[in-house]
DNA sequence: GTGAAAGCGCTAACAA
DNA sequence: TTGTTAGCGCTTTCAC
C-alpha cells in the first residue's frame, strides 16, 4: 500500500501539493497536478480512508436504525435508504434493535461517539423528550415515525390522513363494527393512525366500539390468531365486527385465512384493508385492499437533508409528511 | 470530548498506562488501574474509535453484498447476519448491488482498501475464478453461494438436495411434467438447484423436458405471467405442464394465482413447490408447499468463521453446506 | 502556488 | 510494572 508520500516522491512535490490534488484543491498549477496524477495512477495509489476519516473526523458512515429487517416495510425502508446512501457516498450502517431500548442506545452511543456520522431512526423506544435531548449531539433524522419535533429533521407518511382514507372507505360501503390493529399503540405513527380512525368515524358523526382498538398486532400469525378469536369459537362475538384496518398486509392476509378458514366471506360478511401495498396483498384471494406508501421519495428526502447537514448548511429543521393512496382490490 | 491524554493527567499516569487499562492489558497495577478507572468515569471518557481504527487498521465494519434488499430472502438473510454481526461487535454495512457488477466492484474497492475489515457475498456476479482471485485481498466469505473454492470460506445452503427433494415429493405424487423456474441459472445455487431436479428424475428413470427449464424469474409479477403463458391463451399449452419448481415462495404464489384465475385447481390439475417458507406461503389458498432454509444457523457460522480469521487464527477454509426441509402444505 | 511542520488520538516498541 | 517516544496517513495552517 502506497500513502502520498510515495506519490509525492514520485512526483517531486510535497505532500501537501498531493493531499491538495487529491482533494481538487484549487490554486494547484496545472503542471504539478498532472504530475502527480501520473504517480497516483502508477502506482495505483489508493487514499486511505481511515486516515482520512481520522483526520476530518467524518467517517462516511450513516447509521439506520429498524426494529425488524424481517418484517417486509422495514426492508423495503432500508433497501431504499441504503441505496440513497450509495448515491451520496455513505456507507449504510445497519442495526436492528428489535424493539429493544438496550440495543437502540447502543447505537446511540456509536453516533454519539462519532463512529457514524449521522443516523436515522425509523423506529424507535425513545419518547419526544428524550429525542429532543439527544439532538445535539449530532445530525439525527427521523424517518418513520410521526414525532413533531422541531431540532430534528422528521420525514414520515401521513399516517393519520392514510388511515382517516382506509377507514373512510371502510365506512362508505356500510361497515360500522371496524375493527382497528395496531403494532404498537404508544408509537407516534400508530397514534396517528388512530386518530384518522377516529377522524373518519366523526366525520359521518358515527362512533367506534374502544374495544375494538387492539394492539400488539404484527405478523400473519398474529392476523390470524385474531380472525380465528373474532369467528372459530363463538358465532356472536363474529357479529362484533364486520371490518379490519389491518395495520399491515401480512396481519391482514391472516386475517383473510382465518376468515377463508371459518367461513367468513370477504368482502360479503367482512371487509379487510391493509398497509403498504405488499406483493403479498396481490396474491391472496381476493387480493387485499390496501393503502400505499411513498418509501422511495421519502428516502430521497431523508439523505438528501442529511448530506445537507453533514455539508454544515444552516437550514431550518424539516417536518415533511407524504401522502398514501389507497388502492381497492378484493376484500372491500 | 477527553482523550486519553485528559484521562492520564487526571490520574496521575501516562498515556500508555491508560491505554493499556482500555486494552484489557496485563501488567498494570490494580492501584493505578483503579484510578484510571475512576478518572474515565468521572470525566465519562470514551475512547475515539477513528483513532483506534486509524491506529489498528481495522474498523469493525463487515460489509454485506445482497442483490436485492426487497427480497424477502435476501432481506432475511441480512437480518440474520447484521445480528450476529452486532452480537460480536462488529457495524454491518449493507450494500445493495442489484446485480450490477460495478457497484459489486465499488464495494470490493472499499473493502481492499480496508474501509472494511471483512465482506460477505451474498449473491455476486463475479465467477470463481475472479473470486479466487480477490480472495488475496484480505477476508471474504461466501455466504448463500454453491461455488467450490478453496480458498475462500463458504456457507451455503446443499441446494442440490433441496431441489432433489422438492422435485421427488412431485414426483412421487405422480407429477411427470415438472417446469424448474431459476432468477439466473448462470448463478452456482441455481445450477446446483437444476441438477437436483434432473437427479430426481434420473433416479426415477424419467427424463424431463428442456423447454421447461425457465430462467429469469423471480417476483410474484413473474410467476403470474408465467402462469398466464401457460394457462390463459390456449388450452394445448396448458397441458404441457402438471407442476412447478418454483424457487421462491413469491414466484410460487404468483403462479398460484395466474392458476386461480384461469380455473386451474391446485393441488388437483397442478402441484406447486415453492421455496424459503416465508410466511406468503402461509396465507395463499392453498398454503404452498416450500422449503425451509437455514439463515440463522448459516449466519452464525459465517460471523463465527470471520472473526477467527480476523483474530488471526490460521485455519483450513471451510465448504459448509446446510440441509433444507421440505414443508408439505396444500399446494402438493 | 507551494512546502514545512504540526498534529488529529491512539497503540506499541523500547528502555528503564 | 511503567513512562517515553515514535509514528500510523492524512489535512491544514502558516510562511514564503
Amino acid at each position: 500500500m502506497y500513502t502520498i508520500r510515495d506519490v509525492a516522491n514520485k512526483s517531486g512535490v510535497s505532500k501537501s501539493t498531493v493531499s491538495r490534488v487529491l482533494n481538487n484543491h484549487p490554486y494547484v498549477s496545472s503542471e504539478k497536478k498532472k504530475r502527480v496524477e501520473e504517480a497516483i495512477k502508477q502506482l495505483e495509489f489508493k487514499p486511505n480512508q481511515i486516515a482520512r476519516h481520522f483526520r476530518t473526523k467524518r467517517t462516511d458512515s450513516i447509521g439506520i436504525i429498524v426494529s425488524f429487517l424481517a418484517h417486509p416495510y422495514f426492508a423495503e425502508l432500508a433497501g431504499v435508504l441504503s441505496e440513497e446512501c450509495r448515491i451520496h457516498g455513505y456507507k449504510p450502517v445497519l442495526f436492528q434493535t428489535f424493539g429493544d431500548r438496550t440495543q437502540e442506545m447502543d447505537v446511540f452511543e456509536k453516533w454519539k461517539s462519532k463512529e457514524l456520522d449521522a443516523l436515522i431512526v425509523t423506529s424507535t423506544t425513545l419518547n419526544q423528550a428524550e429525542l429532543d435531548e439527544l439532538s445535539d449531539n449530532g445530525v439525527l433524522t427521523i424517518c418513520n415515525e410521526a414525532y413533531t419535533n422541531n431540532k430534528i429533521d422528521i420525514f414520515c407518511l401521513n399516517e393519520k390522513q392514510a388511515a382517516f382514507e382506509g377507514v373512510k372507505h371502510l365506512l362508505n360501503k356500510g361497515r360500522r363494527k371496524v375493527a382497528f390493529c395496531s403494532d404498537d399503540l404508544a408509537s407516534p405513527s400508530q397514534k396517528a393512525r388512530l386518530s384518522g380512525f377516529k377522524q373518519a368515524h366523526l366525520q359521518k358523526g358515527l362512533t367506534w366500539d374502544d374495544a375494538l382498538i387492539l394492539d400488539n398486532i404484527s405478523s400473519v400469525t398474529d392476523g390470524y390468531s385474531l380472525g380465528r378469536y373474532y369467528f372459530g369459537f363463538s358465532t356472536s362475538r363474529a357479529k362484533t365486527i364486520d371490518a379490519v384496518f389491518a395495520g399491515s398486509d401480512f396481519v391482514a392476509s391472516g386475517f383473510l385465512k382465518a376468515a377463508h378458514h371459518y367461513g367468513v366471506k370477504v368482502p360479503f360478511d367482512l371487509s379487510i384493508v391493509g398497509f403498504d401495498n405488499h406483493p403479498i396483498s396481490e396474491v391472496t384471494s381476493p387480493p387485499i385492499t390496501t393503502i400505499m406508501n411513498k418509501t422511495k421519495d421519502m428516502a430521497h428526502d431523508v439523505i438528501e437533508a442529511l448530506d445537507m447537514r453533514l455539508l454544515g448548511q444552516e437550514r431550518p429543521f424539516m417536518f415533511k409528511q407524504y401522502t398514501g393512496i389507497l388502492i381497492v382490490k378484493g376484500t372491500t
